[in-house]
RNA sequence: GCGGGAGUAGCUCAGUUGGUAGAGCGUCAGCCUUCCAAGCUGAAUGUCGCCGGUUCGAACCCGGUCUCCCGCUCCA
């Protein structure tokens, strides 16, 4: 059922322009999406949202725009080099998969443990005269387990080193190392999974470097806090927010928009006195649960998730989950990321980062609080909510995107009730000087009727229809997407009636 | 990555035992229309996902490949 519902959101969202599988012509990219003529307008207007609701509403965050590219060692630094890297293995009986090096270190605490073993019963044997020196150089098994283990250690740091992952898989035949699961040997090849995407930094081959295209945004704040801080005087505690592209080589990456290899993120990274990050913790979990629901979906559709095992940088961390049409998933994360990141950055630039704080005279490294947003889950969560097919009195059915008004692409559509008399003309008069003041769209091709179901699937809010009494008395018709009702108000009110409608003071609190 | 399903017009889909494609909706042009799809006339659109094989002949059979959906797995 919801499967169904799943590929109608899809289909909607192709067939109105709202999003196109990138490069389709070539069979498509898996897991890259390009935004259509309607969808970048909707995912702006998601954008706008949340830039104002984080830097205007707050006078104490500030926005920045950093680059995709950074230096090579701000992901040794926040530790993504380590985390995003694995050598995987898969047994094909059991069709479980595991990192190559766990396999390979686990065999190993198995052989250490032969080695205590015996080491045990021989201390037992001998009891007070029992050498461990000398019974590591005259026990054949001692001596066979441990040379062993240190054979083992160092190929497989070797391995590791190189990346040489026949070497990896070598150790892991030559040794019989079996499933865990299954308990067969039965293998495959090893895989480097690297999650972050590299390029070559410099155009000529020798000098080139390798470079990564951000896994998260949330370096680019990091490596400029003290930039901000120091130009902006900003006085902790304080926010950093920016909107921009990340990129994950995913190892699956699935569910439409959901899950792509190059998304958008919308975060802040709060930086607060050390010990009051829980309470900043609390206030950012509320505000930004406030400002999914100031958008007047179901509340029902939001829910929090705590984080159980917690990533290498977080003290506390949470999802506000989000009910899709594939079920209640991760919408945006709220993490307490203590003074990781910025510990980390000091010590790999030694460079001093810290704030001096001269309220009481301190001097520390701020803990950081994020809210971080996937921008394309908001504009799924919208969208799949949004959508709904209404069966009318007359038997018919009429498909409607029900987008929040505030962002809707088009704020309203001008259709003038016939193209002749003059109507059309008129209208398009009408248009002119409001164009370039709000997003309008113009439609005067079919009946009435279907033009107004064409902008309901679109999300339009509004339609105003010129018609005969519009010449005679300059009065024109407003029809609501929702409720489908009209009501008359005056040509000069126009402009008046579109402000307040969408003025984001009303939404935003 | 494994298992299952799928890919035919913009969308949803049909296509008989292999004989080189259709429908509905949509789109475009025009007509008609004073307010909620399905009025009239006309038109365009497909290397049937891609590559290869079998065959006199392939949308259909076989192999490979790409992409999407579902489940598992992985990841945070």
């Amino acid at each position: 059922m919801s499967d169904v519902k799943f590929k109608k959101i899809i289909s909607h969202a192709k067939e109105y322009g709202f999003v196109f599988q990138s490069s389709e012509i070539y069979d498509g990219l898996s897991a890259v999406y390009d935004y259509g003529q309607n969808g970048v307008l909707l995912k702006n207007n998601i954008k706008e949202y949340w830039w104002k609701s984080m830097t205007q509403l707050n006078e104490n965050i500030v926005g920045i725009d950093s680059a995709i590219f950074s230096h090579p060692t701000t992901w040794k630094a926040s530790g993504h080099l380590e985390a995003f890297n694995d050598p995987l293995i898969d047994n094909k009986d059991s069709q479980k998969r595991y990192r190559a090096d766990n396999l390979i270190e686990d065999y190993i605490q198995k052989v250490q443990k032969k080695l205590d073993k015996e080491l045990e019963k021989n201390k037992k044997r001998f009891g007070e005269c029992f050498n461990q020196e000398t019974f590591m150089f005259t026990n054949e098994k001692a001596k066979k387990y441990n040379k062993e283990i240190d054979d083992l250690v160092s190929s497989l740091n070797k391995a590791l080193k190189d990346e040489n992952l026949d070497l990896l898989k070598e150790i892991i035949v030559s040794r019989n190392i079996s499933c865990p699961v299954s308990g067969t040997k039965n293998w495959t090849d090893i895989k480097q999974f690297n999650l972050m995407f590299s390029t070559k930094f410099g155009a000529s081959s020798e000098t080139a470097s390798n470079l990564y295209l951000r896994p998260e945004t949330a370096q680019g704040i990091f490596l400029n806090y003290m930039n901000v801080q120091k130009s902006g005087r900003m006085k902790i505690p304080f926010g950093i927010a920016q909107i921009g592209k990340a990129f994950r080589n995913e190892i699956i990456a699935r569910q439409f928009i959901f899950r792509m290899r190059e998304f958008e993120q919308m975060e802040m990274q709060f930086f607060v006195k050390p010990g009051t990050q829980m309470e900043w913790y609390d206030h950012w979990k509320k505000n930004r649960m406030n400002w999914h629901l100031s958008l007047g979906l179901d509340e029902k559709n939001y829910r929090f998730h705590d984080h159980d095992k917690l990533a290498h940088y977080a003290d506390a961390a949470c999802d506000i989950e989000f009910n899709f049409p594939f079920g209640f998933k991760e919408l945006e994360g709220i993490h307490s990321r203590t003074d990781f990141d910025l510990i980390n950055h000091e010590k790999f630039s030694s460079k001093h980062i810290k704030y001096y704080d001269p309220k009481d005279d301190s001097k520390y490294t701020p803990y950081v609080v994020e809210t971080s947003i996937g921008l394309d889950r908001m504009f799924l969560a919208i969208f799949s909510n949004s959508l709904s097919t209404e069966l009318l009195d007359d038997g018919s059915e009429r498909v409607v995107l029900k987008i929040p008004k505030i962002l809707a692409p088009y704020q309203c559509a001008v259709l003038p009730l016939v193209k002749k008399d003059g109507l059309a003309e008129y209208a398009e008069e009408l248009i002119k000087p409001l164009k370039l003041k709000f997003r309008i769209l113009y439609d005067e091709k079919d009946a009435i009727g279907r033009r107004y179901r064409r902008q309901d699937a679109l999300g339009t809010p509004f339609c105003l229809t010129v018609d005969y009494q519009t010449i005679d008395d300059k009065t024109i018709t407003i029809r609501d997407r929702d409720s489908m009702k009209q009501t008359r108000i005056k040509v000069d009110e126009l402009e008046k009636f579109l402000y307040k409608s969408f003025d984001i003071s009303n939404w935003l609190k």
